[in-house]
This record gives structure tokens, sequence and C-alpha cells, in this order.
DNA sequence: AAAATATCGATAAAAATATATCGATTTAAC
DNA sequence: GTTAAATCGATATATTTTTATCGATATTTT
């Protein structure tokens, strides 16, 4: 049997945490201060400091013994990594409250994704602007998605119709879904999904805090 | 060496996954199927029905060959662990668009908690009601933590003041907090906090992007 | 210039989690 | 009745992720 070589992906738990490293390393940034240990990391993040470097490994880059890693090339490495250097556009579905309170998130610009256009069914949303981006016709979807080529998409709809939106979605070009219903949508293995269940983290909270006063 | 008793602990992937379990089988609640087998939860969420029995097991309850799991038994033992049975009192603090939207989720009474007030320093926002849910001025709430024994507390503020909300929440007796602000706070280890980091979601969704047009 | 110290990074061990195997059991079809 | 098919659940294996160890190296201090 040939033993194919191994690719070295990198792990989700490593990119939920480098995705926090950005902040922390962008505040030190700010402070100016050119080089930072994973110690300091570490302890900021209170979780070990090998575990950090572990994760550092991917970025690629080198440190150096007794300073750390330069600030500058550690942000700029991770940001690589998570593809968070240069914006792509996306659309958003649903211009509810949840919709709108994305839209108006200034700080996603910086997390590798530039919302252009929301869209709804409701006509009084039709042509308003939430956070100086207009909410069009949801009919409009289609073909603004084959005119601008748009590859993410962000649904923020009710769970009766996240299905609908996500077929249209993919049928038109759609690479990458970032879903806010609270529903289990479908896609075809090659569309990537990244499904924000609200209830899930609401539910660790429940059942630990049921752990904790049974432990009384 | 005295060897202890292992504590069998909820491993932190099943509560999540147990969460989903649960909108899956109260789909089938509704359509009237009194058995449901590991097979079919497997399917309908695309994963491996080993995964599902071994997940189920942590509710205690037992199956029956060739049928599956009584519907409603496991639907009562899965919000069991979770402890979605008797939803708890909760505070919202911060009263904008994200918070106003999580106001509005009916659906979060039927996992585990029951919002019963918001808070906000914008006078524009004080005394109104939003879904029924009146907002108070975030002065209030100390007191009112403590009057109503309140024990879930949710930041839906900017991260700036999101430190000094959460600390104020702690030091009146709240016990787990929900934390929409994109920061990390800083809390005693008796305590329980749960993070929703979007900007982690959105970082696994940009990296597998760039990783799916890099192949090509 | 030499010693002390903090940190990296390669390698190894341990723990946690997911996947597989297979006999026992029960219903449903024949 | 008997047989076949489906599913549970206990045990075992594999994989992934985390934690640990330790020598090498560069900077600071003496």
């Amino acid at each position: 049997m040939i033993k194919l070589e191994k690719i070295k992906t990198t792990p989700l738990p490593t990119i939920r945490r480098l995705t926090r490293y950005v902040s922390i390393i962008q505040k030190l940034k700010e402070e100016k201060t050119e080089y930072i240990s994973s110690t300091e990391v570490a302890n900021i993040m209170g979780i070990d400091p090998i575990q950090v470097r572990k994760d550092l490994e991917f970025t690629g880059i080198t440190g150096f013994p007794r300073l750390g890693f330069k600030t500058d090339e550690l942000y700029a490495a991770i940001k690589e990594i998570l593809n968070w250097n240069n914006p792509k556009e996306a659309f958003l579905v649903g211009a509810g409250s949840l919709g709108q309170a994305i839209i108006g998130y200034e700080r996603f610009k910086s997390c590798g994704i530039n919302i252009i256009a929301g869209f709804d069914s409701n006509p009084e949303l039709i042509g308003k602007k939430v956070s100086k981006i207009e909410i069009f016709h949801v009919n409009k979807l289609p073909g603004l998605i084959n005119r601008l080529n748009v590859k993410i998409g962000i649904i923020c709809v009710p769970a009766s119709s996240a299905q609908n939106i996500t077929d249209i979605m993919i049928d038109n070009g759609i690479l990458a879904i970032w879903n806010f219903a609270p529903i289990q949508v479908h896609v075809p293995s090659d569309i990537i999904l990244e499904n924000v269940q609200l209830s899930q983290s609401l539910g660790i909270l429940t059942h630990k805090l049921a752990q904790k006063l049974k432990a009384y």
C-alpha cells in the first residue's frame, strides 16, 4: 500500500484560536510591542503556552529565542491563514433586526468579508439603507450574484425560508454560506457552510449551569 | 494509591450535537413518530450512526433493537441534560440591534432561558418595550439582579463596556454569562462564561474558502 | 567574555474524541 | 413457527488534539 504524503491541514480548533490571537496581537501592535512571545499570548488567553506555539507553527513563520515572534509578521501571517487580508464581497439575505445588526458590524470588514448589499422580501425595507448598505428585493438576488460574481452569502431569514434562499444562492454561484437561521440547511459537499447555532452555545451554558447548581 | 471512580462527564462536542438532535426530534415528534433510530438521526444530520448512539448514551435512556428510541422519552431526556426543561430567568444588557434581535427570539424560551428585562444606557431606549420586554436604565441592573435573584446575564454591549458590565453582573450574583461582545471578558473560575465569537465562525468560513480557491 | 535566563521548536506522551466490530435482541416478513 | 433484517450497545481500534519534555539558541547581566 502506498503511503500518501501527509498533507498538514490546519485543525479547526487551531483556526478558532487564531481568530482570538488576532485581536490580542492587534491590541499589542497598537501599543508598539515589537515582539510578542507565546507565553504572553497564553497568559492573556488563559491557556497553555505550548498550545499557542503549536498553533503558531501553522502560520509557517518562525520566532526568535528569548524574544518571541515579530508582532507585525505574526499578525500578517495569521490574517493570511484566515484569509482576512483581502475582504471578499458578500450578500446578506434577511434584513430583520439580526440582519441589520450584522450589516452594521464594521468589524467584519477586518474579518475577511465586506457586505455590499442586503436583500429582503418585506416591502417596507426595500430601497432603504442600513448603515449605508442598500436593501434590495430578494428577487434581485440571483441576477446580482451573477453580475457581481459574489461568492459569500449570509442567511438571516426565518427557518422556513432558509433552505429556499440557500438553494437560490448555490444555483447562482455562491460558494460559502454563513447561516444564522436556526435550522440545518442542506448543501452539496463542495459548498462551504458555517452554521451559527446560537442555541448550541446556549446549550453549553445551560448545561454547565445545571451541573454547577447540582453540585451543591 | 486510591483510584477515584471515574466521573462520566458529558463531552462538549456531545452537548453541541445534542442541541441539534433536539430540533430534529422535535420535528419528528410533530409528525407523530413514536420511535426514532440512531440511523435516522444520523442520516438527517449527515453524521455517523455510531456517533449518535454514543452521544445518546449520556442521556441514560435505552433504546429498543430494531425500533430505536422512544421519541418522547428521548426528547425529554436530552432536554433534561441540557437543562432546557425549566427556562431560567435572564437579563440582557445592551439593547441595540443585536440585543433587540435576541430579545425577540421567542425560540430561546425552549432553550432554557427566559429574558425578562433589558438594560441600556441610551436614554432613547429606557422605558421602551422590545417584543413586550421592558428596557431599563443600566443603573437599575445591580438592584434588580439581587431582587429578582436572576442567575443568567446576556451581554450585547460594545467591546469597550463589556468588562464593566461583566463585573457588575458577577458582583451582584449572576452565575452564567452569555457574551456577544467581540472581546474576551475575564471572569472568576467559578463563573460560567460562553462567548459567542462571530468572528470565530467567520474565520473558519473564510479560511476554508481560501483553501478551496487555492486548490485550483 | 562567561554565565544565567527566557524562549523557541522538534519529538514524544497522554488524553479526548470519533469510528469500527460484532454479538444479542427484537420485530416483521414469509 | 421460522427466518431474515435491522438496530442496539458493549468492547475495541484509530484518529485527533492537547500536554509534556528537553536540547538549542540568542539576549541580557555580571
